[in-house]
Order: C-alpha cells, then structure tokens, then sequence
DNA sequence: CCCTTTGAAACAG
DNA sequence: CTGTTTCAAAGGG
C-alpha cells in the first residue's frame, strides 16, 4: 500500500488554498508528484485531506525531502509573475510525474505534449491543439484537460474558446469560482483577457 | 466486440 | 440563441 501525502499552503498573491499530494520515493530519495488541488478555503482542504484519507504534513521542516519546499517555492514563483515554465522546472528538480500513467493513450499524450510547450502569457485553442495533433476531437480535448491531476504544472488554463470565451476550468464551465482563477492565473502571467 | 452516451467545442442558420 | 456535427473515451450489454 502506497502512502500518499499531502500539503497545502496559501500562495502569497492569490488568496486560495493551494493542496499537493505526492508519494516519497524512498529509495530514490526523490518525490512523485500526483496532484494539485486547488481550495477556497483551509476548510475545503482539510475535509479533502479527510475524504480522502491522506496523510497531512503540517509544515516541510518535518519532512527530509527538500523537493515539497522546493516545489512549493516554484509555484509561489509563478504564481508571484515569474515566468516560468513550472514543467520544466519540476523536470529539472528530478521530482517524478506520472504523465503516463495519468494519461495512458496516445490520443491524451499528444495533447499533454502539445499543452506544455505554451509559456507564461501564451495561450491556445481546443481547436488549436486539435490542428496541431491532427484531430477534430475538440470535445474529447477538453475531456483530457479536465482529466488533468496537475494544472499549472500541465497548464490548462492557457486553453480558451476560438471565440475567445474563457472555457472551462477543473471540470467546471460557465461563471463559476473554478473558470474565475483560470482568468485569475491568467491575469499572473500578463495574458489580459 | 458493438452500441450508446458524454463532453472544458465548433459551426451553421 | 438553437440544432447539428464531431470524435475520443467510458460504460453497458
């Protein structure tokens, strides 16, 4: 049985409860991560933390892995308006991702590859993506961004409408908190809306 | 296997 | 605005 542990931590510019979940892998000294979750509230983290039965750690010190702080430290970048690319970032760390695993057909992985190209500011299209992965499947494309475990490290927020409509945001459409922090996410990184 | 249903979409009317 | 088209993926025979 594999433990998952979890964190969660407000970021300095945005007021929301950012949660992480990821697996120690001991033997590598290294961690997996395996998802972000985004929360209004410390209460809605902590009843997730609950549902789903994780181990919460209070605070990095108590962990000897420097890879939660230095991931931590990555997003309160990005999300502070430095440009990164958080992919690229995490890759360079050795934290573990299972892209594979999440994302097992070769239909999503083209979509995965094509989403982590896009940099800070820069956005896309469903149907964008679907030109460039030589697919009319725009639906199933947002099927795979709302499949996604790890928004902004996958950055789904960058997809909008081709009519220039915000889309959907975690599952969620229309006017609700989750599409409110993609253009949030976006306004960080200079995309004006 | 095949059939139906479901989308964070796009387009025509 | 309302259909209609579209196709990957998941679920139920």
């Amino acid at each position: 049985m594999i433990q998952i542990s979890a964190i969660y931590f407000k970021p300095t510019h945005l007021n929301i409860i950012i949660l992480i979940t990821f697996e120690d892998l001991e033997e590598q000294k290294k961690i997996k991560l395996k998802e972000i979750h985004f929360f209004k509230n410390k209460t809605d983290a902590t009843n997730f933390v609950g549902r789903e039965k994780l181990e919460l750690i209070e605070d990095t010190h108590t962990i000897s892995r420097n890879d939660v702080q230095n991931l931590i430290d990555l997003i309160n970048n990005h999300l502070s308006g430095g440009k990164i690319n958080l992919f690229d970032k995490i890759s360079e760390l050795g934290i573990q991702l299972d892209i594979q695993e999440k994302f097992p057909t070769s239909f999503s992985q083209d979509v995965v590859r094509s989403l982590i190209n896009l940099k800070p500011g820069e956005i896309t299209t469903y149907s964008k993506i679907g030109n460039e992965i030589g697919s009319k499947a725009y639906r199933a494309i947002g099927n795979v961004c709302k499949s996604n475990p790890i928004p902004l490290v996958i950055p789904c927020h960058r997809v909008l409408r081709k009519n220039g409509e915000i889309g959907g945001f975690m599952g969620k459409s229309d006017k609700t908190w989750e599409t409110n922090l993609k253009k949030q996410l976006l306004k960080i990184e200079g995309y004006q809306i």
